[in-house]
DNA sequence: AATGAATGAGAATTCATTCAT
DNA sequence: TATGAATGAATTCTCATTCAT
């Protein structure tokens, strides 16, 4: 059983990335439950048997491509706390851009983790995104802590509330994104243009409402 | 049969409504797909095969819930926008509080709200959540005319853009609500005082970031 | 329980009648397990309690169809038998146009006796069929044993294969008549006009088959 | 999935063989409705799901049974058609005896098609029947005008009727054999010496009847 | 290493019938 | 006498998983 080498640093070969990849598409449309293995077996071109060889069972499937999506922030987040040459409202709006590249580039991964939060705060899955989550706010904590004893933040952020925004904002114009492109009239553009004008318009939202929150004394 | 009566200002017996509230719960809890027609007529109590006799199918269930939380922000709105004697700030900041307080008191319908927008964008739940969406942005695009008539907001104000934020940090708050408890040391306090202060501090949160939002000219 | 009356003689109400053509009209389209008794009682416009309540079960709705539609041929038979004014030969073309007038009148009837027949000969239905076939067999054997005195038929009658001819061919049209329709380009003509068209081939048919059966010394 | 390679020239494995024999035993003896997949697995000691996993669906089910049962009739008749050494008579005799030779030796078979017949025209099942049924009568039409044509037979033959009473007879025979056997006090004799009685006697009384059909004038 | 065949468990739904009123 | 509400049993079908090869 090829099973018990995927733990912390895990690498996936090529038929698990590419059942991973389908997986990841299928849940976020029909969701979890409501994706069959066999759908992702006959989507993915492989055979039906192969999913629980490689991973196990549906269920830590989920897991694999949790911990194949899960690592992207982690990384840009560390790389910019310790950056003496920039400002922490820069950094603050460079890590805006990162969650709405990550949201938005990984729309359907995103997809998965807003239904996954949604349910029961049991499992596996569960775990690995309060981990997540977790990680990503004690190194958002941080930065806001570097910020406010330079005196560029003010005292009192609700950091959970702030993040609160920023992912909930975000999440939620990835799932409604149909509605916004009929009510903005912005049926005739391009996809690609319709993306990147949503990822501006975020970033300009966003970024306004955190120097608020960041900055506003009263 | 006991299915037809069921249309536009449906009225439902105890029984039904006991299986509508049973079913929320689960289909919170466990999603819709992850929820077996079994566990809900266990858990409510009754017959297993009451609930096709009630609801027609499972899915037909779901769209009753979906008929009968629906109606609640309508109605609300709808009271506020004609009266005279509010400013137009006055009226955004109660329809927010209006927006938490739904959303806070009925998390387990929000939480399926959440869930079933993010799937795939087709069936008749599909089309009730957009519709119910439709009318309120259409109720809240008036009041900004509203704002915007009177000088009191700004032009260009992009209202699914501010709806994703009112809506979706709300939503991630109800989501996220056991992670808040944990991070700001929010454990020794009863539920109902602990629901009380997230109440309180979106309330605050949001109408801080709606009045820049809707005033703030920059 | 008004179960009990009907035995022997049995009267049927208003109601009563009125399921049990309704039923026969399904049971005739969709089969007798095909067809359940909520659509029965949807399609007869009465309570579905009803016809449990009436006849006691689904199946004994059926006998009660049985009794209430088996009781034509023998009547009709038992009247000519007698009858010494008619040549043998002349009493069984009467006794023809009545076999076809029976199956082609009572079409629906004639396709649930086809499919009762068809399955296991147990139960009552079975043995409700079974008399009603012997009961006709022996009033037929004893009109040929009268043309076999005569003179009028041939020995040596096999009288149900002469029967399985009549029948089968008459209720073979009976399930097989829009093929018959494409075939014959009779699509133009009113359905009465069609009706008459085969009750008067039939007729002719099976009258010239029978003469052969029973003059014919070969 | 196994289920894709069944089309036109289908083959079938040993299980699947195996299904569908005990399937057509029980549909012949309690029709299509009245046999419950977990009849057939049980009887054909085959495990429950393997009947979806193998033919999609009870209804998909019957028409492999059609497809495999069906084809039959056919072939014996194209490989006569030409055959310039017989009388169109000789043909139509030989004809007469496949026909009876198929009803008798697939007599379950046989059953179920006469009761598909009688019910709702619609559906594969439908489709299939009504195919076989217009390709025989297209071969058989052939075969008489060519009868025609050389003066053995008479004009005017209503090929429809005809068949009516070669099939009619022989499938009333077959459902109505244990009366038969009652009556003519054939209950000593083993079933095969039975079985064999019927299809002679049924050979003689055809071909005399198609005798006069075909050639007597007036 | 990979897979076709198979399966036990459980899914949603329908059904004929019952029963209190 | 008639019926609305209710239900236990059975239905077909799908599912994730296993296992021999």
């Amino acid at each position: 059983m090829p099973l018990i080498f995927k733990h912390a640093g895990m690498e996936y070969n090529d038929k698990q990335i590419q059942i991973m990849e389908t997986a990841e598409i299928l849940f976020a449309e029909k969701g979890f439950n409501g994706t069959s293995v066999r759908d992702i077996a006959d989507k993915a071109n492989v055979n039906l048997a192969m999913i629980s060889y490689y991973f196990g069972s549906k269920e830590k499937l989920l897991e694999a491509l949790f911990s194949y999506r899960g690592e992207y922030i982690k990384l840009k987040l560390e790389s910019m706390i310790g950056n003496k040459e920039l400002s922490s409202m820069d950094k603050m709006n460079t890590l805006i851009d990162h969650y709405i590249d990550k949201i938005m580039s990984q729309q359907c991964f995103s997809r998965i983790m807003v239904r996954e939060q949604v349910v029961n705060h049991t499992g596996t899955t569960a775990e690995l995104i309060f981990e997540m989550k977790k990680r990503n706010q004690e190194l958002i904590t941080k930065l806001i802590h570097e910020g406010q004893k330079k005196g560029e933040f003010r005292k009192n952020i609700d950091v959970p509330l702030m993040m609160a925004t920023l992912v909930g904002t975000a999440n939620n114009m990835v799932t409604t994104q149909h509605y916004y492109r009929n009510i903005n009239h912005l049926l005739s553009i391009t996809d690609e243009e319709f993306q990147k004008h949503i990822r501006k318009k975020l970033s300009q939202h966003l970024k306004k409402i955190f120097k608020v929150i960041l900055t506003n004394e009263e």
